[in-house]
DNA sequence: ATGATGCTTAGACGAAGTCTAACGCCGCCC
DNA sequence: GGGCGGCGTTAGACTTCGTCTAAGCATCAT
């Protein structure tokens, strides 16, 4: 995703611009991958950036927020971050801690439950757990 | 669930008997619910019990590995364990924070994808986000 | 300039869970 | 029956992850 792309996204998700934002998110939207808060914080220093924990973590929740980044909830110990933004699901690898993605088509939710009364739909969390084959 | 049930449960999931994890079992266990360690420690102060907090956390870890209780993962802050074992899916109200229990013929799973190479299936979970709707 | 607003910062703080070291209990063996 | 080993429990220290606080800055409008 180059700058302009974010620029692009920034405007269209009401989030004003600024230096410590674009690092952020230059780091996170870079490529489709998933970062925890911590794991950008570690690039930012390896890169020289002086952004405190303090705005990364406000950045991160923002950009959770506003549906600039996407929080996976797999692993109660870390919050983690998905750059890739569209209707899609999960596969969580408990041996090696990886996460990898699910396109929306590639996974076909048949009959759905009627929710709860007075509550209306949010979205769908789907997280498919794996392990290693042994041998 | 009465006491009877969960030593047959234990002795089924081959776990040593104690009073201190039967005290945890007689409260997660009582009847469907969904419950944090804090929860727990509470209701079991609430009775004038004293297992200690440490005990608390590892025989819900036992627990969990075990398959006596079931770990969901939906609010990164706290970890919550569910006293149904069977096979079913969550909604979770992000106003109330309230998290319900959807029996797994309500939700059917269409097409599935293969799973990245090398590995095999440990289950799935499904939250279904909700809030609470506004007028 | 003045003030208002909102972002960033360092470091203190808080919450949830894990770890450590000591202790207790129980079964086993001679 | 006394000693031993192993497991479970305990209090409290500790770690980790994330939030809060208070101060400092930048930007904007008047």
């Amino acid at each position: 995703m180059t700058r302009e792309d974010i620029l692009d996204l920034f405007a269209e998700r009401g989030v004003k611009v600024t230096p410590q934002r674009l690092e952020v998110a230059a780091i996170l939207l870079e490529k489709p991958q998933h970062l925890s808060a911590d794991q950008i914080i570690d690039r930012l220093r390896g890169s020289g950036s002086r952004v405190s924990k303090a705005t990364v973590y406000n950045t991160l929740n923002l950009f959770g927020e506003r549906g600039i980044a996407r929080e996976v909830k797999v692993d109660p110990i870390r919050r983690i971050y998905d750059s890739t933004r569209g209707h899609h699901y999960h596969f969580f690898n408990v041996d090696t801690g990886e996460l990898q993605d699910i396109p929306a088509d590639d996974l076909e939710l048949g009959r759905q439950p009627d929710l709860p009364e007075g509550t209306e739909p949010l979205g769908v969390d789907i997280v498919i757990r794996v392990k290693n084959r042994r041998n």
